[in-house]
DNA sequence: CGCTTCTATGAATGCGTATGCATTGTTTGC
DNA sequence: GCAAACAATGCATACGCATTCATAGAAGCG
């Protein structure tokens, strides 16, 4: 048999059941004005015929695909591993099927957004990734709502969910401070990423309001990825008139998880004892024995809800909204990479989790 | 500006170009004939409108959708992760996108199946889930071939692509024996999934061959994640009367991963020397220096290759191929995780890692 | 019982593009 | 210099379904 077996259509099961090839299409059309019994004669010549309603074929009258698009840059860190596993398992629920585009860490997604205009979808998601403000407003025109994901573009009118990533900086900023650290590095991602810039900014923002001095802090670039932060900090403590700093903010997990390998099985250091460390976003990896890492969760489920509740997805006729930033506060893990002040307060807010791989 | 501006079409661009829709769409046809000037004069009438073709539409008469489905089961396993990242660029290169389907781990795929119908997808690749043969005979009647990735289903005819697995458990099993072990645990994956039973069953087969008594082949569930290899060993292990095996398998490095930092980090245990290890994949995760894991190499971008030339997707006319069963050797990687021996011949095809993690 | 109001149905049309066919103008071959 | 082959183009239609419109029958109402 080949390929181009003609497919069976809303005609041929038509025909099966005895009615009109409209009254297939209301069977399989909620709501429609169709008679139950015909219905399920209907349904009985679908089944029989192994009958499956071509949505492309719909989607051309309806002008709905329901296929979302999603943009992802950098499945290198597993918080996106995670993000796209939770609209995928959202959308799926709805009915919804994702549409994946990859692009290079770094790279303009500009392409990937002129590929899925052909295919019509019913909204973008894009995460760790540039994008040019043309594009926006070219998906604009075109209708199709897009939602940044843990990302907005300067000077562009695109909606987005985030995580309050300034917000999360100061709460490592703080946790450093009461366990007694004065100088810092950061191990910072894309340069171009607004994500790593704001986390940074916020925690040096809180250390400087505390009378840290500003050459107290030091920034090296981890290119967002594991081996990126292990490689640099082996290159910055190469220098060994360097001195070494008394906390280490990874801009996220992955990079704090590079940087403490690098620390510990290379330069021979112990962490919290010699050093201490936090990362970023709470990455199931971070929580294993071998990191136990202090890190702000993000949190993912309330930022994919509301981030597809921005795409409106049921409500098409609507006008597309813009401009909304939607920050969402994160919320610190203390575990073990920083050791605990005596007789500590813990801030509101705080989660203290000690081994949270024994059941 | 709402969602129901009606979409500039192909007509619009030919009216701005003075040519018939025809000639917009053989613009947009490579090989179709048309001049060199009037192409131009389109692609420029296009570039103004911002037309971009609707694939939709044009899906409906070519009857190709340059989609191909990916069925996911088991994303907290950064070997799929890989996986999907490799055939999404792929199939990105070839101008084709991949419509993700997340199936929960060890559930049936079939109702993913039915949803990609609709989407008259071009071809389907299924990994890390189940499938009945009648899906598969469903698929093969509409003409979608599918090709399954590193399994295969017991007394189907599915094509599919597969490393090597029961050899690949031989090679551990061999380097365990060749470091000296004679008492073995193996941590298995999902019970009905083939590749974890035919990893198991190789390892098995090389052991008793050399004369290991069955009653020292020890085996348990780790459900294929990190959490449950790690809380399998520990409940293995809470058994204290329960005599230490000399080596463990963990059927995946996922798994490997979880059960070391069980061993070393709950149970107090070295390894390398109390208890050698080895896992199978070979993971970025798993050659980090923590674990420098000891496995056998997947070799993902061939495997991939084949998968991708098995459906087809160029010649879609050729008749749908059945039944083949595409098993390509994996690579023993030594690193840390089992001692080497004294004066050790190392089999052709291995590759010693000492960090990779160092530049 | 005659009227209106609903419900269920089918025929016909449109969605945006690809392509077979016919037509025109151009080039080739002898 | 004329027939034949060919390249470029437009027209018309098909792809599979949703939906509007018209119609026929059923039910409700006084």
């Amino acid at each position: 048999m080949t390929r181009n077996t003609t497919r069976t259509t809303s005609f041929d099961v038509a025909a099966l059941a005895g009615v009109s090839q409209s009254a297939v299409s209301r069977a399989f059309t909620p709501g429609s004005s169709i008679a139950e019994e015909t219905r399920q004669k209907v349904l009985e010549a679908a089944k029989k015929l192994n009958y499956v309603p071509n949505s492309i074929a719909s989607s051309l009258t309806t002008k709905r695909t329901n296929i979302v698009a999603l943009i992802l840059g950098n499945l290198g860190n597993p918080f996106y591993v995670h993000v796209l596993h939770t609209f995928s398992q959202r959308l799926q629920e709805q009915g919804r099927q994702v549409l994946i585009f990859t692009v290079d860490p770094g790279a303009e997604s500009d392409e990937a957004i002129l590929h899925l205009l052909k295919y019509q979808v019913d909204g973008v998601i894009l995460t760790a990734a540039q994008l040019s403000t043309r594009m926006t407003s070219i998906c604009h025109d075109r209708g199709i709502p897009i939602v940044l994901f843990n990302r907005y573009i300067p000077g562009s009118d695109a909606s987005g969910v985030r995580c309050d990533n300034a917000g999360g900086g100061r709460l490592i900023a703080e946790a450093f401070l009461a366990a007694g650290a004065r100088s810092f590095l950061m191990i910072t991602g894309d340069p171009k990423g607004t994500t790593s810039q704001d986390r940074a900014r916020g925690f040096v923002e809180r250390l400087l309001e505390e009378g840290v001095r500003r050459s107290d802090i030091a920034e090296i670039e981890g290119s967002s990825s594991y081996e990126g932060a292990y490689s640099a900090v082996l290159r910055h403590f190469g220098d060994k008139n360097r001195t070494r700093p008394e906390a280490i903010f990874g801009i996220n997990d992955i990079m704090a998880m590079g940087a403490m390998d690098a620390l510990r099985f290379r330069l021979g250091l112990k962490i919290p004892e010699d050093l201490m460390l936090a990362g970023f976003d709470d990455i199931p990896e971070g929580r294993r024995a071998p990191y136990q890492l202090t890190t702000v969760r993000q949190p993912i489920n309330q930022m994919v809800d509301e981030a597809l509740d921005m795409l409106h997805l049921d409500e098409p006729s609507l006008p597309i909204e813009r401009g909304l930033d939607h920050p969402i506060a994160g919320r610190l893990i203390w575990r073990g990479t920083i050791p605990v002040p005596p007789a500590y307060q813990w801030p509101a807010g705080t989660t203290r989790e000690a081994e949270p791989n024994a059941e």
